[in-house]
DNA sequence: TGCGCAAGTGAGCATTTGCTCACCAGGTGA
DNA sequence: TCACCTGGTGAGCAAATGCTCACTTGCGCA
């Protein structure tokens, strides 16, 4: 809400905000000057920044999207937020994503982390960037079991080899499958100290790289074979949008109990709760319901993600329709507004 | 000199200033998000405000001329310079100088000040926009004798008459003429104790309201007759180009020395060096040479002049030949450049 | 006219930013 | 390879700015 100034106030501001910002004068001096208080200075000087008077564009380079990036921090309490750029197909944006992803990990990882790494083909691009500038003592932990029914490069065991590869790091693999028959199997493959300890240890991450899925029928979940297209289904007509290890949560970010739920071998969201630094992925397009769910679920404290997916969560969140079109580059100069 | 980045430097550059100015986080938070020292955010927030990713603009109201003031201080060592926008017509430029010296003596004025004041057409339109909002108990002298050859709103004592009127104050009128014929004559008049007196007073001064003159035939020193065309005329070819209270300087502001300077009843250049604040107002169009002259004599503390004598002021003083033409109004955002 | 409330104000302290300085790292030339 | 020079760096202190709080002022209402 800009505040509506009478004229010789404006003026005021106006020669206020001219000689601190342009003549690099202090507060004090300009007191002195203008025979005022050093506090009814600062006090005039932040109005004039609220109000517009003093306006602080950042010419950024035409690649990034920081608007975007503030609006996901600010709407959705991030730590961080990336936003990529559009790129000129579906894998240019998933590398774009993944090259984010790992620059992010890659400057935020230290001697002593442990990540817990979920499956997805957008992690499982990470590693095919992730090369920090000198050895790394960081240990990559499944934070699911693995399926077969997808390509080797999206299971989580594979991305913790080539991440821990890429750094010198150590990667401990979770010897077991993601999903299995019954809740009784599940509790047998648990009480097996190998396992247990593994998801243990993922438990006790300092850091999580996961990817988002959706409710569609070819999302992750389903061509893994951890559900079928019944189940996913059913899921959705229980409001269920996305899920993150297998986690389903509905447009509030609310959890989507199932009976499935007691047959999968990963993290819950409880566990990622307790993980310091959640890292999303997402570049898959027609997410933003997904993204937003589990965005307001409040587990995920760092989101990779296209541009597209980007101004549809925001939309989405505004209350309007999700945006399908791309919204043109131009210049991602930012405006200081209230 | 905008310095040049390298892309990954540029990047960095302006994720940090967005998080800094948008998102209003802390050097310090930003150091620990990034991975960074504290001393090594704020060199690059300092980089990033140097190579001119950050840009700030003042949106000032488009009657001020805020650019303009801040070249004007830098260049001349000002302590304030205020520029009004160009005028309907002679008349209205002199109301506008005079009103915003007026609005500048009501701000910086206070118990006690002694005002020594000049003479001159601008300085004399001051007392009619000089309203302090309370009592002022300031005394304002006359800084020089009193000429019969110009109008009664143009001779010192009237002005310091009229200033004091306006502000419940003391007028202390310097009895003589501004000139006299001869060196003697003046001695004996400065022996009269009143006369002295006053001068002494004027001399003691915290502030000084003066007008600058020129060296035409039909400068004010000209018309009330202190000095003869040919004595003017001599004074130009002596190189000099303007005066305060008849004392001449050239175009660098060294002093022209005359014959006719022991016959004034004024205080002297070296008397206003010892004046905390000497505020100059000038108005009349064909007066950059003067100005600079004067500006350069390193006597003026605040200039208030029109806007085509700022800008011919400023040209002078880069080389170039002096502009006679209007620039053109537009609006005076201003930006942060090295 | 008096009272109550909201906004404004400056004193003074807390926090943030600017800057100095000793040290380090990298590059260059002998 | 070594010595020297330049630029970068973080520790730590100085300076500037932000902010709390007790008090004051101005406004609206009875």
């Amino acid at each position: 809400m800009r505040e509506e100034l009478r004229q010789d106030e404006y003026e005021l501001l106006a020669r206020l905000a001219q000689r601190y910002y342009v003549d690099e004068r202090t507060q004090e001096e300009l007191a002195a000057e203008f025979a005022l208080s050093r506090p009814k200075v600062q006090r005039l000087l932040e109005r004039a920044r609220r109000s517009g008077v003093v306006a602080i564009h950042i010419q950024a380079p035409p690649w990034l999207r920081l608007e975007l990036e503030s609006q996901l921090r600010e709407t959705f309490g991030l730590s961080d937020a990336i936003v990529c750029s559009a790129g000129a197909d579906q894998e240019a944006e998933r590398e774009a994503v993944a090259q984010r992803a790992a620059r992010y990990l890659e400057r935020h990882l230290h001697d002593g982390c442990v990540v817990a790494v979920s499956h997805g083909r957008t992690v499982g691009a990470v590693p095919r960037f992730f090369r920090p500038p000198s050895r790394l003592d960081v240990t990559f932990v499944s934070a699911m079991g693995g399926s077969p029914g997808v390509a080797a490069p999206t299971n989580p065991n594979e991305i913790c080899r080539a991440l821990a590869a890429g750094c010198g790091g150590e990667a401990v693999s979770l010897y077991a499958p993601a999903y299995v028959e019954s809740g009784e199997i599940r509790d047998q493959l648990l009480a097996q100290e190998a396992i247990s300890q593994s998801l243990d240890r993922a438990a006790q991450a300092t850091v999580a790289l996961v990817g988002i899925g959706g409710t569609d029928d070819g999302c992750t979940m389903v061509r893994s074979g951890c559900l079928t297209t019944d189940e996913i289904a059913w899921l959705r007509s229980q409001g269920a949008v996305g899920d993150v290890l297998g986690n389903y949560v509905d447009i509030e970010g609310r959890p989507v109990a199932s009976p499935h739920q007691d047959r999968l071998v990963a993290l819950t969201v409880d566990h990622l709760r307790r993980i310091g630094t959640v890292v999303a992925v997402v570049s898959e397009p027609e997410k933003p319901r997904a993204i937003l769910g589990m965005l307001r679920a409040g587990v995920i404290s760092v989101l990779v993600v296209d541009e597209d997916n980007a101004r549809a969560v925001l939309d989405l969140a505004a209350g309007g329709p999700a945006m399908a079109g791309r919204a043109g580059g131009g210049s991602s100069a930012s405006q200081r507004e209230v």
